[in-house]
DNA sequence: ACTAAATTTAATCATTTGATTAAATAATTT
DNA sequence: AAATTATTTAATCAAATGATTAAATTTAGT
């Protein structure tokens, strides 16, 4: 009886796409060499332009890739008028948390590409108008018509992505360590909302 | 009668430090060139090198000033017994935000910096116990004892610093334009501080 | 004005790096 | 198995880039 065997083949492309998006997120277009991206999938680097034609190509591929995964889940959900403004927010912090929890250089990453390249941002942005003629931006406004939604949108923003971007900060200075800082962003799920309430209903 | 004339002299050291400061925390390290330096500077490659050794010492010299222009103002600070909770909070939020306002490159150079050199930015940081003993954080704790200081902290600097970080989203976005960014950016200094307090209040 | 020191430059080097090529190897089809 | 196609590699190229050198120019001291 002849054994069998299950093998999951990842092919030569995904796998130069994978590690990729490994290193370009964790050091940037500029600093990363098409070398190590070879290197770390396990090819040559003919093989990688081969492929994708160029590094500049390549990345525009994962780009791409990251853009969406950052800001795609924002769009459907901002006019669903069948949720109320306290479960939206839950769901922003809790789909937020989670995503950034697995991808933790994404917010880095797309920050950096928006801000040395804002022209190329400008074309994967449909339109402009879906956050500010969203439900959400309207639930907001009727919850507090005194308040700018710049100050909403930035303080439930920052709440959910800055303790990504400052992470390696608080590591260095030993005030968190990996654990923990897991722990507490689970906590923070929970948080957040209860927080961001507590600046609508103040003052 | 003789004229006389008022000339600010700059040093060529001074205007290569400064050329490297706008490069610098404009691009980042890699994809500074120090052709650009000197091109920014008003003077040949070569000398660069006379003054500065190298692109790294440079570099260095530059990310030492930025570091303790970002962290330099928050440790005396801390273990301030006359004052408040509340003046401090007043006092971190209108600081910083007057400082990012006249730099807004600093939040995501130096991010960057420690977060492709965490090695490095260890020996800046003298006593990690500077913050985990301060006055300020007992003042925190006793405020509200049941509230990881984490979060306090976390949602603190990232409602002062996440705007300069997001700005270009937001720009590109048009959401906000320079002027009203700056505008409610103005404005956030005298918010924070409530909204802080509010999250101190709830729950 | 002359000398010595400091400053500045053009030319050049060596290495890194993105990309290409032609040939070898492996897989698939007939 | 032979032929065809797809995949992979080593070797190499050209441009970019950090750094050096030796010479020219400017500045300061006497």
């Amino acid at each position: 009886m002849a054994k069998s065997k299950v093998v999951t083949v990842i092919s030569t492309e995904e796998k130069i796409k994978e590690a990729a998006r490994k290193v370009f997120t964790q050091k940037g277009y500029a600093a990363t060499r098409t070398r190590d991206i070879a290197d770390e999938a396990g090819i040559n680097l003919a093989l990688l332009n081969y492929y994708f034609r160029s590094k500049e190509k390549l990345f525009e591929l994962v780009m791409a890739e990251k853009m969406s995964q950052f800001f795609g889940f924002i769009g459907p959900f901002l006019n669903d008028e069948s949720t109320t403004l306290q479960i939206k927010l839950e769901r922003i912090a809790g789909h937020y948390v989670d995503l950034l929890q697995a991808n933790p250089d994404l917010p880095i990453f797309v920050l950096g590409a928006i801000r040395s390249n804002p022209g190329h941002f400008i074309k994967i942005i449909k339109d402009t108008n879906v956050l500010t003629q969203s439900v959400f931006l309207k639930q907001i406004q009727k919850k507090k018509p005194g308040l700018n939604p710049f100050h909403f949108l930035m303080n439930l923003l920052g709440m959910c992505v800055f303790p990504f971007i400052a992470k390696p900060i608080f590591e260095t200075m030993k005030l968190v360590d990996e654990k923990s800082f897991n722990e507490m962003m689970q906590e923070r799920k929970a948080l957040i909302p209860v927080w961001v309430k507590a600046m609508l209903d103040v003052k």
